[in-house]
DNA sequence: GTACATTTGTCATTTAATGTCAAGTGAACA
DNA sequence: TGTTCACTTGACATTAAATGACAAATGTAC
């Protein structure tokens, strides 16, 4: 659900790092950490970047999902979601 | 650009309203509501629900420009705009 | 049961959104 | 030109939301 989350947590197992590591290097609290990993709090900007770096992602694909995961926490459970997502794609394209 | 916004001044005007008086009947102040005409700042969830009273809109079309207008806001200036949009269209569709 | 990683809950602090007001701009018209 | 009126702009106070920090709870391995 929360991918950016899930995503870190994949890559953060995979390198068998404590939270409590991969926390200190964000600078933050464990707790906060956890609950980015599950989506129960947003990453902010500054923190993918941080760990894109940390993980070597790959900056387009880190970003686009981060980015995904707050256009769904703003638009879950409206009736209008998926109408909202169409026009918005529409004007993102006029504006180029 | 700000839809919601260019649809309520366009039905004002078409009632010959004033912004005081619109302003009046949603209980906030005159010059908050000329900067949510002109997508200045964002309209609550609260006032759309009474607008589409006052001016009779459609309440899907609505609140469909209306959350259009919070993921623009959301995504302009981001590089990876389209792609996070898909991503989201995505995850919202397995949703149901 | 102890040790350790993670999660959960609460509350303080910071940041962003909203509300309010006063002054400014511009158009219409005497 | 200068007065009036609708609207806009900017500045600041207030409120609400996001984040940060901490302690206690949970769960797992030994």
């Amino acid at each position: 659900m929360n991918n950016f989350g899930e995503l870190i947590r994949a890559k953060r197992e995979d390198k068998e790092m404590l939270l409590r590591h991969l926390a200190a290097q964000l600078d933050i609290d464990t707790a906060q950490l956890s609950k980015m990993e599950r989506g129960e709090r947003t990453v902010k900007r500054e923190h993918v970047t941080q760990l894109i770096n940390i993980f070597n992602l790959d900056p387009s694909k880190a970003f686009s999902v981060w980015l995904s995961d707050q256009i769904v926490a703003l638009i879950t459970n409206e009736d209008e979601a998926l109408n909202a997502l169409k026009m918005a794609e529409k004007q993102i394209k006029d504006l180029k």
